[in-house]
DNA sequence: AGCATTTTGGACTGATTTGGTACTATTTTG
DNA sequence: CAAAATAGTACCAAATCAGTCCAAAATGCT
């Protein structure tokens, strides 16, 4: 249903502990207990950001992770993919593989690459550094909807 | 995976279809026939489009749907809502319920309702009409990263 | 009135994905 | 060598999705 799933919502949550400490390692219990999140599920995020290159590791008595960038420089799309792959609305939205039954020529397969493309812009834009601080006012411009028919949902534009 | 349902997928291609026929009506055979799907999962669309009002229906031997509104009165985010539900990243993008785990005050919690927003407002600006064309170029704004660390990814914004 | 055609609503099943846990191996420190 | 931590993978239960099917109601035509 348009879902990010819910290990991604985590690696989220857990990662902006990680931003919030200003780049500190953490263990695996401890983003568990900070993030109120049980171990295994904790450890199993830690370990995909740490192969996607969202992460550090260090091994042994004494190791953890941390950020392997800085907070402004992962952006939310970064940690959706990384946990999720390819951030694709449509199967077609993303390769050049062409599919959903309609031969070469679906009529809305290059809108779905558009839409897709916005999506990802958007998350594109967004970074860590932004998600661990309560909310920036100006990155949220809300502007009324140019050609509605809806009713009054306001939409609001990611700058 | 951040996907569209398929049978929202369906939705659209069918919609194109009423969309570029000037608002005819057609039966669900004549529907399958032409966006090259099976007939009951056209039918299944179909019927939930009527009941979310993007269609009108007329039962009986010539019988069949029709647009309830202008092309360009119907957006995406209108198609994905009737199929799907309310369009939320993550279960609390959406509704006031706070959930996630963390009690109420999830620091999260907000930015991801912008990010809902953005993405909501993306869908609500593409209609139906401009679906039915080709691509639109003039609404389809290549623009370079402003706080980027990623690669060479260019993000298209939707005007 | 009767009949063919078409929508309506729901239930049903198999397939896929997700969420979460468990287990073993490997690395590091002391 | 022992303890603590990550790495990798395999596994299962639950949820969701995709697709099909059928009986019932409505409509137009003869
Ligand atoms: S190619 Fe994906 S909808 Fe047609
Ligand atoms: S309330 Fe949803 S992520 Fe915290």
């Amino acid at each position: 249903m348009l879902r990010v799933t819910k290990l991604a919502d985590y690696a989220i949550v857990m990662l902006t502990c990680f931003a919030s400490h200003g780049g500190a390692t953490h263990n695996a219990r401890d983003v568990a207990r900070e993030a109120r999140l049980p171990l295994p599920v904790v450890s199993k995020v830690l370990k995909r950001l740490t192969r996607e290159g969202l992460l550090t590791s260090h091994r042994g008595i004494r190791g953890g992770y941390g950020l392997a960038r800085q907070p402004h420089e992962i952006t939310v799309a970064d940690i959706i993919r990384a946990l999720e792959g390819p951030i694709a609305v449509t199967e077609c939205a993303d390769k050049v593989k062409g599919d959903c039954g309609l031969e070469t020529k679906c009529p809305v397969r290059a809108n779905w690459h558009m839409i897709n493309q916005a999506i990802h812009g958007a998350l594109g834009k967004i970074t860590l550094a932004e998600m661990a601080r309560p909310l920036q006012q100006q990155y949220v411009n809300i502007s009324e909807p140019l050609s509605t028919g809806q009713s009054g949902t306001t939409s609001a534009q990611v700058l």
